[in-house]
RNA sequence: GCUCCCUUCGUCUAGUGGCCCAGGACGUUGCCCUCUCACGGCGAAAACAGGGGUUCGAGUCCCCUAGGGAGCGCCA
């Protein structure tokens, strides 16, 4: 068997092409057999190299790899012009003249009279060969079509319903309906597995499937996703393009456990890994109706995913978002030491580094609050006491540190948590950070000192003033 | 307008006639743990769109209504 997953550059992208990717790609790897890419870009108007590298790079990003080499519409005119003209001589296509006002007008006059607008099938019978004209699909005048969906069931056309659609433009040049039917016959796909937004167009191509000769796939139209207000997935909520993931900092594997989720389930199981997906995944499971994606959801998944990451794997994207971010790593912890810590208590990669930018860049000033709450007289003498033994620790290292700060805090009889929170303040600026011990481990002894240090001045000089 | 599709907690879903006064997850929320944030643990609130049938019995089958979506292009 074979499925494909077929987009078009003609937009970024997102999130919902991605999980008819995800689909496609599961059910070919479930049954074994084979998944192959198709640019569909025969809309040159549109298309963009932007949206190609989309495609390519997003797929790459997740994981999902594809048998055979890419297919590009583009460099297949040839074989559509050389089935076009199949159809033609065979007489299951014609060539029309009408004018596009015409066509429009008797569609207006259809839809006047309480019908769905369609094309009338004038030039049907002329015979014209006028090289300039559009060729027409000669559809069935009666009959049905019965798509044996495995997702829908059963879907029932009349093809009364439908009407001789254009397969080729007066430039020539094919339309979509043509070269998806064209490609699918001569790719061998077995499986077709696309949106439902499709699902009409399927009685059409299924007929010139027949016309062809050619073996019927099987298909299997999933519902959409939609935005977390129930509406049409827009920019903001990740309509814009897969990679944006990739930027916020989610991890390639919790996307796709997010994606896999919507509109499929297996018992009560919310964590799959690639290969549980793979083994459990059936097309046939699908649900029918449309989901909201969530965007809370899928933080937790990433977060779940975070936790559990090798660290070394880490390592490359984070360097890379620091990177991003302007930030030097070269002074300050070991990054899989830092995320060692990190991943724990972020959601996102994004977060792990905005929230890990004090280990490597100085803090102009304290977080007012903060500042108020904790940076008071009453904790100065402590804080000079937990310097001194900070300062002759040998072994920077967590029992050492740990030690060092609750032997100061028995020392001035208070409660560990009362010199902890000044010392993070005066280490971080902030009241928010890993673990007092993991915190001034990562941030190096001779930082650590420095900054409580300034911090140790900044209440002597408060207090005077 | 016409054709096709959909409808269980706010959201993702389990449920294939009795196991359901509807289960899980995210989120919300109470308590516990705790050096902050987070993690974790134990609880709570929260749904079968509406109406008719069929049946001893319906979230599950049928019909209607309402609401939502898609398609009807010389776009894909």
């Amino acid at each position: 068997m074979k499925t494909r997953f077929a987009p078009s550059p003609t937009g970024l992208l997102h999130i919902g092409g991605i999980r008819t990717a995800l689909f496609s790609w599961l059910y070919a790897k479930h049954n074994k057999g084979k998944f192959i890419l198709r640019i569909e870009d025969t809309d040159r108007e549109r298309s963009t190299d932007e949206a190609v590298q989309v495609i390519l790079d997003g797929m790459e990003w997740l994981g999902l790899d594809h048998d055979e080499e890419i297919y590009y519409q583009t460099q297949r005119f040839d074989r559509y012009k050389e089935v076009i003209e199949q159809l033609l001589e065979a007489g299951h296509a014609y060539r029309c003249t009408c004018s596009k006002e015409r066509v429009e007008q008797i569609r207006n006059e259809a839809m006047t009279r309480g019908e769905k607008p369609r094309y009338d099938g004038h030039c049907r019978s002329l015979n014209l060969i006028d090289s300039n004209s559009v060729i027409r699909f000669k559809t069935p005048v009666d009959g049905q079509v019965v798509v044996d969906d495995h997702v829908q069931g059963k879907v029932v056309f009349e093809n009364s319903e439908l009407d001789d659609l254009i397969i080729a433009r007066s430039d020539g040049t094919p339309t979509y309906n043509l070269t998806v039917v064209v490609d699918d016959m001569d790719m061998e796909i077995t499986d077709v597995i696309r949106g439902d937004d499709h699902l009409n167009n399927t009685p059409r191509q299924i007929n010139i499937l027949k016309a062809l000769g050619a073996q019927i796939p099987n298909y299997a139209h999933i519902p959409m996703i939609l935005g977390p207000d129930g509406k049409k997935l827009s920019k903001r909520d990740g309509a814009a393009s897969v990679l944006q993931y990739r930027d916020d900092g989610y991890l390639p594997e919790a996307l796709l456990n997010y994606l896999v989720r919507l509109g499929w389930s297996k018992g009560d199981q919310e964590i799959f890994s690639i290969d549980e997906m793979i083994a459990e995944f059936d097309i046939k499971d699908v649900n029918k109706s449309a989901s909201s994606i969530n965007p809370d959801k899928l933080l937790w998944l990433n977060q779940e995913y975070l936790k559990n990451a090798d660290n070394a794997s880490l390592v490359k994207p984070m360097t890379d978002l620091f990177t991003v971010m302007d930030i030097a790593i070269d002074n300050g912890p070991n990054l899989e030491e830092l995320i060692d810590v990190q991943k724990h208590r972020t959601e996102t990669l994004k977060d792990l580094a905005e929230q890990s930018v004090l280990f490597y860049q100085d803090f102009d000033d304290y977080a007012e609050n903060a500042a108020k709450k904790h940076l008071r007289p009453v904790i100065l003498e402590p804080l000079q006491a937990v310097y001194e033994a900070l300062k002759s620790i040998q072994d920077w290292n967590n029992e050492n540190i740990k030690g060092a700060i609750n032997e100061t805090a028995d020392k001035f009889e208070i409660k560990m948590g009362k010199l902890a929170q000044p010392l993070r303040v005066a280490v971080t600026g902030t009241g928010i950070s890993p673990s007092i011990d993991d915190t001034l481990r990562l941030l190096s002894q001779e930082k650590s000192l420095a900054r409580l240090r300034k911090a140790i001045e900044f209440i002597e000089n408060r207090s005077s003033s």
